[in-house]
DNA sequence: CTAGTTCTCGTACCATGTACGAGAATAGGG
DNA sequence: CCCTATTCTCGTACATGGTACGAGAACTAG
């Protein structure tokens, strides 16, 4: 899987001419997988979507783990660049903010990032942003791209946090008995004395869960806070 | 696959003996992890390594992924829980490192840690201690909650982007072509003029590549100073 | 129209998770 | 000491998924 076969297109000359475009097929595929999860982009799933047969889909990819990574910078093309304010870090944070979106619209991604070093066109253009970007806080460059690299570990690890609470209860059909279970455990563990400290913040915050977006914004600060 | 059932073993009584237990069970699938990564990760090779039928391992464990979970929650036991000496940002830094190591040590982790939330007992060990490492710091205790996911996803997220960098080469058999390739597409791509945020970053910074120990403690130090 | 080229996709194979059930091993009661 | 209930063992079998292969279809250049 070397990144020239991977990510450049072959162009159309002679013989039979393909029935799609990758581009077609990597919507369908990511389509598929913000509709029913990454278990459930098969190739079969996807050439079903498609309307095609199965092992055409190895003419548009080489393997299931290149769609994949075609997916995944495919979406990352998705996110908003908006120029630079020269408020390095308020552009910073919208940026960080605009990943999230697309996170959370792709819940699939935070998984397939995981492990993985994608250097698609789109994620080099993500990434040569971060750095403009970055340029007014007077940061050497290495800095800079470790920074971009921070941010957005950050934020694909949280969101990936978020969708898996979201995931453990949508996959379960009795809601109420999961959510009873979990806080059953919990009690039972913390009540057990082994974690002195977990009790005493848990008996301090009080029961109610706290808001996700804040809870975003808090953490996103402290990562912000601590650059430059 | 509600976490009462997943964390309690059952104790034997009547009928037949079990012949093996949990533990080991959970043991030796962590050494085919370690040992041939995730991919090699099967109910059968587990098997084969434990000298069991495949079969028996259901036994032990209801299914694949509940096994995963327990193999997590194992290897986040091996943590070092220094006492806290007063110092939160040091002690905080210290627990950063001795999860970098054993990530390191289990390169699985990362990936198998991804859109998961896991609340084992070794889990929420290490949640506690991080808890009471940052009492000094003044922090009500959501934030300090916060912090540690900050600190955990940090390093996770780190340490898989370091552990992949690795396995893209390992698992080629023309490491030097593999390399070339790899250099080409870069020069190409930002030598399109597509990336000059970038390119600029890259001529400024030279060829050679950081030291992989300073880049974490640099990310790590900003990390721990946005804290408090 | 022909030869060369490229795409299509049915068939087939292998790997993997796991349901099922027959048989084996044990403990306690008679 | 045997009988019965109980629990573990694991061979067999099936469904699902990635993908190698190759015959045929559809096109272009000459």
């Amino acid at each position: 899987m070397d990144p020239e076969t991977l990510w450049s297109e072959r162009r159309h000359h002679r013989g039979r001419p393909p029935a799609h475009t990758r581009e077609a097929v990597v919507a369908t595929a990511v389509g598929v997988a913000d509709a029913e999860g990454l278990s459930a982009l098969t190739m079969r799933r996807v050439a079903t979507a498609l309307g095609s047969g199965t092992m055409s889909l190895y003419t548009y990819v080489s393997e299931r783990d290149a769609l994949l990574e075609l997916m995944i910078d495919a979406v990352i093309g998705e996110q908003r660049l908006s120029a630079p304010t020269g408020d390095w870090r308020a552009d910073l944070a919208a940026f960080a903010r605009e990943q999230r979106m697309l996170m959370t619209r792709h819940p699939w991604l935070p998984v397939a990032l995981a492990g993985r070093r994608t250097l698609g066109p789109n994620t080099l253009k993500a990434l040569d942003h971060a750095l403009a970007v970055l340029e007014p806080s007077g940061m050497p460059p290495r800095a800079r791209t470790e920074a971009f690299a921070l941010v957005s570990g950050f934020v694909a690890s949280h969101v990936g946090y978020e969708v898996a609470q979201q995931r453990a209860l949508g996959r379960t059909d009795d809601v109420r008995e999961f959510v009873a279970s979990n806080a059953r455990y919990l009690a039972a563990a913390v009540g057990s004395g082994a974690y002195p400290h977990l009790a005493e913040a848990m008996a301090a915050d009080g029961a109610e869960p706290p808001d996700a977006d804040e809870t975003f914004e808090r953490m996103l600060a402290l990562v912000i806070s601590g650059l430059g």
